[in-house]
DNA sequence: GCCGTTTTCGGCCCGACTGTTTTCAGTCG
């Protein structure tokens, strides 16, 4: 089940969208959105908590906390069910478009009774938009495009959203008597950053009770195939689930099978073929006698075509094949490899816990150095000041003292601006341990001046790493335009890291450019850019990119002991 | 609606950018 927090937030960010679009008191709005941030961010359920402690969560004051246990009792939020009357759930939709807000949402619905995202589009192509107060031609090109993007990501789901899902699943159905084995496969293993749907694989010799538990589960909404072999469900999710059983013998072949890619597939079939062989989700079979050569574990299965067992997240056809038959295949980069996260917030700005709260989420993760990495001045609506970032040097200091097992690095996010300059002086920077700099604005320049910005960021001796470099959303904003290879080429060049960014809506820089960057030699920062303390367990899609990209621990510079780490800031500096 | 080393009322997430405008509204980070 999705957490109660989830829900509620959900109703939360439902009324503040609703009363942004009725127009309501703009603070009370920020009062909603901020509580659901922090509720999701919170790391208690909800549901477990006594009600005269929610109001000890960040931003849940008296009101909120009351609509919680009105959502806690009833399943729903009183004056959300009201505005539900008022606005129709279409025109809420409308405000998922990029560049589409409340209050053209309304005017929409208003003027010419657009209620869904459907009946825009329609309303554009026939040109109902044209002498709209506020539309221009301009305006009416963006709304198309953005309901292109939209619906392109409609048709997948974020990385963390299928995981969650399949973790949920996989958890139920492995405890299904009779069954042996039970896994998520697909897109999801292979580390994917969407996922279409999930797949799930049950290794048991009785299908029926797991068929059985897995159609009961509380998020199915639909049953669409239900059979000995494989049932598929729609969920309440928005995503399609398919679980395949097999016998045990066949646990390793399946899982090789299911897991794909089709094209990676299609090669390890071929090879086969050449040996005379024949391989199928059951098995590794002789072509001539029939017989059964391997099945059951991945490994076997990959030994009979001569290979190395290949890491899921690397088979894409992208060249893992002729790599293992070389002996080649990377030792990519893992979770527990990390001994540091170098980009997160706290409430000092937009983050929703504490300095405290953050750090010993950081040590619950095993780490050895943290670098809280507030925003810096120039992204305004934080309202950071000289002042402040010092104050919290100063309780870094402090907390360093009693923190035996960790090193809190005091750093800061840097705002990249139109002309690739950052946020304070020189001196005001060096007294940083770590500065990420990232773009936060102007994301539409053209190629060749967004290209010198970042050049020109790299070169700046007190920028150690480029935050979120693509600045993508997936789903809402597409990547900057750059020469990434110039880019990657001067961040090379001054021993200026790349970050890959875990957040699932970033996953920035995506796998593809990753894998560009570290043949020009670049080194790479894998960050949770943690807002919450919920936003830490984000740590493993970063991790997936990073091996999608076929980096090892020595590309990847937060695995580096912190000697090393500080090394390689100090010869970018003394290097300028 | 929340919050407090400027406190229990009066602030708070400001300013750039875009597109539509003739002086500004809407959106976004």
């Amino acid at each position: 089940m999705a957490r109660a927090n989830d829900e509620a937030a959900a109703l939360l960010r439902e009324l503040a969208d609703l009363l942004s679009i009725t127009g309501g008191d703009a603070f009370k709005i920020r009062a909603y959105e901020k509580a659901a941030r922090s509720l999701q961010g919170h790391p208690d359920d909800v549901a477990d908590l006594p009600p005269s402690r929610l109001r000890e969560i960040p931003s849940v004051g008296e009101a909120i906390a009351k609509k919680v246990e009105d959502y806690l009792a009833t399943g729903t939020i009183r004056q959300v069910e009201e505005l539900r009357t008022r606005i129709p759930a279409g025109v809420r939709a409308l405000t998922e478009i990029p560049g589409l807000g409340p209050k053209k949402a309304l005017a929409l619905y208003d003027e010419i009774g657009v209620a869904s995202v459907d009946e825009l589009a329609d309303a554009i192509g026939r040109g109902r938009l044209r002498g709209l107060k506020g539309f221009g031609p301009k305006t009416e090109e963006n709304i198309r495009h953005g309901i292109e993007l939209l619906r392109q990501a409609g048709e997948r789901s974020l990385v963390d959203v299928a995981a969650d899902l399949a973790d949920e699943i996989v958890a139920v159905l492995a405890e299904v008597p009779g069954v042996e084995r039970c896994a998520f496969a697909g897109s999801l293993r292979r580390m994917r950053e969407t996922i279409g749907d999930v797949d799930v694989l049950a290794a048991t010799d009785d299908p029926r009770p797991v068929m059985e538990a897995f159609t009961a589960l509380p998020f199915v909404t639909e049953v669409i195939a239900g059979g000995d072999k494989k049932t598929s469900v729609r969920t309440s999710r928005g995503l399609q689930v398919d679980l395949r059983v097999v016998p045990p013998e066949a646990w390793g072949a399946a899982l090789q099978y299911f897991t794909g890619s089709q094209a990676h597939n299609v090669r390890t079939r071929e090879i086969a073929v050449r040996a005379g062989l024949r391989l199928s989700e059951y098995g590794i079979f002789d072509v001539e006698s029939g017989a059964l050569i391997a099945s059951e574990t991945e490994e076997e299965v990959y030994a009979r075509l001569g290979l190395p067992w290949i890491h899921p997240t690397l088979r894409e056809d992208a060249g893992e094949i002729q790599a293992a038959l070389a002996g080649e295949l990377p030792r990519l980069v893992t979770v527990d490899d990390l001994r540091g996260d170098l980009h997160s917030h706290t409430d000092l700005t937009d983050g929703t816990a504490t300095l405290e709260e953050m750090v010993r989420a950081a040590i619950g993760r095993g780490l050895e150095y943290y670098a809280v990495t507030d925003h810096a001045p120039n992204l305004v609506m934080q309202r950071m000041t000289s002042e402040k970032m010092l104050a919290q040097r100063e309780r870094i200091r402090a907390l360093n003292a009693r923190t035996p097992e960790l090193e809190i690095l005091h750093g800061t996010e840097l705002n990249i601006d139109g002309d690739g300059n950052v946020d304070w002086d020189a001196e005001f920077l060096a007294g940083f341990d770590v500065c990420v700099a990232s773009v936060h604005s102007q994301f539409r320049q053209d190629k060749d001046t967004m290209t010198r910005r970042f050049v020109r960021a790299c070169e700046n001796p007190y920028v150690h790493v480029i935050g979120h470099p693509t600045t993508r959303s997936l789903g809402r904003r597409g990547p900057v335009d750059a020469d990434w290879d110039e880019v990657f080429r001067a961040a090379a060049r001054t021993g200026t890291a790349m970050e890959i960014d875990c957040f699932p809506d970033r996953l920035d820089l995506p796998a593809d450019l990753v894998r560009r960057a570290k043949r020009l030699g670049v080194r790479f920062s894998v960050d949770t850019d943690a807002h919450s303390l919920r936003d830490h367990r984000n740590i493993r899609f970063g991790v997936g990119v990073a091996q999608r990209g076929w980096l090892t621990p020595d590309d990847v510079i937060n695995t580096w002991p912190l000697d090393r780490l500080r090394a390689f800031f100090a010869a970018k500096t003394e290097r300028a």
